[in-house]
DNA sequence: TTCCTGACTCTAT
DNA sequence: AATAGAGCCAGGA
């Protein structure tokens, strides 16, 4: 069952990157792909925290992983899972301070440019990607996997 | 067991 | 610029 050996550390990566989102900030399911090593596949990312356990023994928990700062590279927070609460999504990044713009359509906007979190600061980026109103969220391949700890 | 869906994203038209 | 389609892999029925 090797399978699930790999699916488990790649649950595991997943959970770690989140955590590591700062609060007041927030990250796309792409980056997070790409962080664990897998940037084709930002599905599986959603899968992971769909599949978060909500039990507080377990290592990764919704109390310890910070999934709702986790939304689409669309800036917009997933309306898959407004059945599972979206509104306390929003509602909890509003309190950490980031600013959710609600749609016509009622989907829920986030700054990207403003509160969108990167591990490093890309070449792309660093030489002056986001400055004035004009957003550009589009990251560059970096490369360069940087092991997990 | 197989088939389908899915917390997404990118590329091509 | 906007819309449509393909890709990826795991979980649920």
């Amino acid at each position: 069952m090797a399978r699930s050996d790999e699916a488990e550390a790649f649950f595991t990566a997943v959970y770690r990157a989140v955590q590591e989102i700062p609060e007041g900030k927030v990250t796309s399911y792409g980056h997070i792909a790409k962080l664990v090593g897998t940037p084709q596949r930002p599905r599986q990312v959603g899968l992971c925290l769909k599949h978060l356990p909500s039990d507080p023994t377990s290592r990764f928990n919704h109390d310890n992983v910070p999934w709702q700062r986790v939304i689409n590279a669309k800036g917009i927070i997933s309306p898959r899972s407004q059945p599972s609460g979206s509104l306390n999504q929003a509602a909890a990044l509003e309190e950490e301070g980031v600013t959710v713009t609600t749609g016509a359509l009622g989907e829920l906007m986030v700054d990207f440019a403003e509160f969108g979190w990167f591990p490093r600061v890309l070449p792309s980026e660093a030489e002056g990607g986001v400055s004035d109103g004009d957003d550009d969220e589009e990251v560059s391949e970096g490369d360069s996997e940087d092991g997990q700890q």
